[in-house]
RNA sequence: GGAGGGGUGCCGGAGUGGUUAAUCGGAGCAGUCUGUAAAACUGCCGCCUGUUGGGCUACGUAGGUUCGAAUCCUACCCCCUCCA
């Protein structure tokens, strides 16, 4: 029963497509697709737990389907309820309009733009009145409405589930509408809205969307799904040696799992990949260093990718000072025969290396700072000028000496 | 409108007048080990400080009782459950 045609596309990096028969024949129909994505303006960043979804998108721009980009100008006010916490702080238009942008310039990393619309819901929602919300919710009850899992046990563990939550699927659904999306995308968490909008279309006398939903990337934690909030993320506008290293931070079980999902490796190479990982004959850290080297290659450049390599081998792996660092000034009581007498606290705190005085002491304590390859027990140290001091396993400085009188 | 339960540090969650900066778990940070993986072990994990010590801030908010409060009282705010 598998289409050839569509074999790639439909499949790999694909968690469930509703109703898979009909997205089919819609492709086969030829009809240039409208291609739902929608993204709240909450937070700007894009990164890699998007990519998944996003290169799908990118796959069916390239057979000639357009993608709208609904901005969630409206929705992002109440802020989508698949977390944990219901209330988020309210964005000003600037704000918005801020991450709008930021979130575009990114976006068209991957998606290409001329084959994109943008619409924000403001187009709509701005002009509702209470007659059209009391009609759009009319359509639905709130057993349908808690049936979606976090809702219910939200309610069900005595947690608040405000009204306005409610009415976070509904606005969503009613975008289809709008835009008359013949498929929406999204991550498994959003299969309850986009379902929702399937059913509002139907009940509007549009034909239903097809849902497409890519699997949630898991984090550099290797347990939670990639997000920012939860800080286990890898975001596209990184430096090349920022993502080149989270990359290599992630635990191994994920490296088949990001090649598919964010890679271009052939399904085959994949296979391989995993075959060897399984019978132990290959090192996953090379299937690491190569699986970085592509995200990196992809989101800026080849070049970039080589250099991120050879710094991420020449710093964590031989265990040398990186070549550029960046150099602070640090002011000396006195000196004698080249050294200064140097308390390192007030640059480190002002420049928020470390959080607080406390923690430096910590760190001290713990062995965490060396100056030139070793360890430092107090803050005040004598040093030279153009020392390299080392503050955990990441944070190079050098340092510059200013004496003062 | 009525009855009851609850708001504790990043999160979960103990603690019901003093030895509580607050048990415990998770997250996080650091060290050892290593492949900046996993696992493991160790330490830290509010802020300031003259650091085997001292001070400040903190248990929804504001007051009060007390030598002393997260713990008692009053008011207020918020959340949950049940009844109407």
């Amino acid at each position: 029963m598998i289409d050839l045609r569509f074999g790639t596309l439909l499949k790999r990096g694909v968690e469930e497509i509703i109703v898979e028969q009909e997205l089919t024949k819609l492709l086969e129909s030829g009809r240039c697709l409208r291609l739902k994505q929608g993204f709240d303006p909450s937070s700007p960043d894009i990164h890699l737990g998007h990519v998944a979804g996003l290169r799908k998108l990118r796959q069916f721009q390239d057979l000639g389907h357009k993608v709208i980009l609904v901005i969630g100008d409206w929705t992002a006010r109440i802020g989508d309820p698949s977390g944990q916490s219901a209330t988020r702080p309210m964005l000003s238009p600037q704000e918005v309009e801020a991450n709008a942008e930021t979130y575009m310039k990114q976006f068209f990393k991957v998606i290409d733009k001329d084959k994109t619309e943008v619409r924000w819901q403001s187009e709509w929602y701005g002009r509702f009145t209470l007659d059209d919300v009391i009609r759009l919710t009319s359509k639905f009850t709130i057993a349908q409405l808690l049936a979606r899992e976090d809702f219910n046990r939200r309610y069900s563990s005595g947690n608040p589930v405000s009204l306005t939550e409610l009415l976070y699927p509904l606005l969503q659904g009613y975008d289809s509408v709008v835009i008359k999306a013949d498929v929406e995308f999204g991550g498994t968490d959003q299969k309850f809205n986009c379902l929702l909008g399937r059913e509002l279309q139907q009940s509007m006398g549009q034909p239903s969307q097809q849902v497409f939903l890519v699997p949630l990337l898991i984090g550099t934690d290797g347990s939670q799904k990639m997000s920012k909030s939860l800080d286990n993320h890898i975001a596209i506008d990184e430096t090349p040696q920022e993502m080149y290293g989270k990359v290599m931070s992630i635990p191994d079980c994920l490296i088949i799992d990001y090649f598919e999902l964010i890679t271009d490796a052939p399904d085959e190479e994949i296979a391989a990949f995993k075959e060897q990982m399984n019978t132990g004959s290959v090192n996953p850290m090379n299937l690491k260093k190569r699986l970085a080297h592509e995200i990196v290659k992809q989101f800026h450049d080849n070049q970039a990718a080589i250099e991120a390599e050879e710094h991420f081998t020449k710093i964590f792996q031989k265990g040398e000072i990186p070549n550029n660092i960046p150099e602070y000034t640090f002011t000396a009581k006195y000196a004698q025969s080249g050294l200064y007498e140097v308390d390192i606290a007030p640059t480190l705190l002002q420049k928020e290396l470390v959080k607080s005085n406390n923690e430096l002491k910590r760190l001290l304590a713990q062995g965490a700072i060396e100056l030139n390859g070793r360890k430092l027990s107090t803050s005040i140290v004598d040093a030279q000028d153009g020392g390299t001091l080392r503050i955990g396993k990441r944070c190079f400085i050098r340092m510059a000496i200013n004496q003062a009188l």
